[in-house]
DNA sequence: TACAAAATTGCATACGTATGCAAGATATGA
DNA sequence: TCATATCTTGCATACGTATGCAATTTTGTA
């Protein structure tokens, strides 16, 4: 409540005055490219550091039109593969001087709120990490002219830009493993039924069983739920029928799988029963689960995603992509072998059977 | 290179004119308590909504000197504590219409820089949980009139607010505990040296010990990093006095620890080797691991931090200060069990000796 | 040395919003 | 009904920076 006093918040008027120069001098030494003599150029430095200048972000993206932010929704962290994501979006932005406004901690549902919320501060690109887009806002950052990505997933419709690994031929890489492992009967442990992650992964797997006159899939649902995947794994393996193999739709739940089967059914890994998984995230490498799991390769997925919205900023012109990038079948100790196709590369176990691709 | 196409963005004073009002009406129709006739911003709401316009939260800003954004300083998300912080952050922040500013993905050395941006951002609060803070940047956020929390640490002078849990207390716990159980000889897997968390827990747990009369403590170091601590736990499993329990300075090591112990030197957990951790983390509760661990309770710890911004924020006062939320130690199966002390609650086993507190 | 070309500088203005102030409109009370 | 108090409203300006333009200085060339 007392307006004026000073806040330690020093302007480029006041730097200009302390170094002699014009307002614009000290806009130009702080802007690449901007026509400067060293002479000025040094006097400004000299009085900015003096007084702790710092340029106005907030200022400067009033009349850039351009907030150099870009905004990341990921509404659940609680799968590692996000956090993953997270840090490794943060690094490769921070590498193009882009920022990160983070939503998370929401509910799903909620997230017209949020939409509202990232819209206000103009962003400059939006990554859905974890949200679907409604078509209508979609098409709303399409007329703002603000690029979207939708990464590890997409939509039906061509409305925004998408990221995903090959998870149709990821799901066929599986199948094709647990069957060349010799199992017989196979249970599906599905995560969000909306998503097109699940939706290809079981289309892949559905298809490579097929081929080999498979067409009965024990389904249970996990959401992509620990606690879901939980109860859907109870009710799998105290079924009349407990199937040979298992593949959980991602790690996430696959872990919490494995835990049920092992300490509620005293089943043996991989002997009693096969689980494979996806995602190739943390816990899946640690050696209590050893998880045989098709890798996302974060890396080059967080970079299709900062090229494709560096691109679109810097044309001005939104025309949607859609990236797939490729992915391989890792094999640890959570399902038992097939006879063919396991390879070394870089001292990790790939499954990569002849005659697929 | 074009200028002036319309880039969609719809202002204030487009609202004005096809309301036919004045700009001033439709700023006072998006500030709460602002005044406003029904009639008016009944119109203004209507060209708002038929522009599709949203208040430019830059521009408000620049005026107002608050950006509703509170940068998150979190160096890495490897350990899923924090990706969990960062939810509850999210939301919480989001309960008071402010944003989150993520920092994340950069050498821990590499903060001055990643400093140097949140600063031209204009950020109302800044929260710092994985990196300190250099007391020369501490006084320049003082004198900037920005308030700062350290998440989870502490610094020795009075440079920042803090929150934090009972570490020393928990240490405590954590020796009493083993003792109770029968243990005779120690180990400590270290965290980061000249970090406030691996000191305050130590010296909780080298206290106990002490008081009865054990001095001798095994120590290795792992600086909260996975690998470092397989590497330590390696080496303190194959020397020539190998000890009865080991306390891992948090569950993010521990779960690697214990992984070591199992399956490379084939120990059985807890009739071998007992472990406790610290954090209570997602991974310390799955029954793979189910270790014994000190909780930090992660919404508190949230709602202090947002407490503590939300209050300097208000006042403009920023005077420090140091909260500290209690924790409790949560028994699971990862080490053997003192004869008394440990009581259910809410389902869950806590020891809770007679006489310590 | 003289002159053209190039580089540098300052002035003025714009970005989109919030807000103090004075004028106008409406409500209140007798 | 009128005088007074309370709301509303629009005008004008400010926030801190970037940038087109014209004026000025420096550089290059003959």
């Amino acid at each position: 409540m007392d307006g004026g006093v000073k806040r330690g918040a020093v302007t480029s008027s006041q730097v200009a005055e302390h170094a002699g120069v014009s307002q614009s001098a000290v806009s130009r030494t702080f802007t690449p490219g901007a026509s400067i003599s060293p002479k000025t150029r040094a006097k400004v430095l000299a009085a900015a550091k003096a007084l702790g200048y710092r340029p106005n972000a907030i200022a400067r993206s009033l009349i850039t039109n351009r907030s150099r932010i870009i905004a990341v929704v990921m509404a659940y962290l609680e799968n590692l593969f996000y956090p993953d994501v997270l840090e490794e979006l943060g690094r490769r932005l921070a590498a193009e001087n882009y920022h990160v406004l983070l939503f998370t901690g929401f509910k799903d549902r909620d997230s017209d709120p949020v939409f509202d919320q990232l819209m206000q501060y103009r962003v400059d690109g939006i990554i859905l990490a974890s949200t679907s887009l409604s078509s209508d806002l979609a098409e709303e950052c399409e007329t703002a002219g603000i690029p979207v990505v939708l990464f590890n997933r997409t939509t039906g419709k061509d409305v925004a830009s998408s990221v995903t690994s090959r998870n149709h031929e990821g799901g066929r890489l599986l199948g094709e493993f647990l069957v060349g492992g010799g199992h017989r009967t196979f249970g599906y442990i599905a995560g969000l039924a909306n998503s097109s992650t699940n939706r290809d992964r079981f289309a892949g797997f559905r298809e490579a069983l097929a081929r080999h006159g498979i067409d009965d899939i024990q389904v249970g649902t996990g959401n992509y739920n620990r606690q879901e995947a939980e109860a859907a794994a109870r009710a799998m393996l105290s079924g009349p029928n407990r199937p040979e193999a298992i593949f959980v739709a991602n790690d996430h739940m696959a872990v919490a799988v494995m835990d049920v089967a092992r300490y509620e059914f005293g089943l043996a890994i991989p002997a009693d029963l096969s689980i494979v998984g996806y995602d190739d995230v943390g816990p899946a490498r640690w050696t209590s689960y050893g998880i045989t799991s098709v890798t996302q390769p974060i890396s080059a997925m967080v970079e299709a995603t900062v090229d494709i919205l560096m691109d679109q900023i810097a044309s001005g012109e939104i025309e949607t992509q859609h990236r797939v990038v490729p992915s391989e079948l890792i094999v640890r100790t959570s399902a038992r072998l097939p006879k063919t196709g396991i390879v070394e590369v870089d001292g990790q176990l790939v499954y990569r059977p002849e005659g697929l691709k």
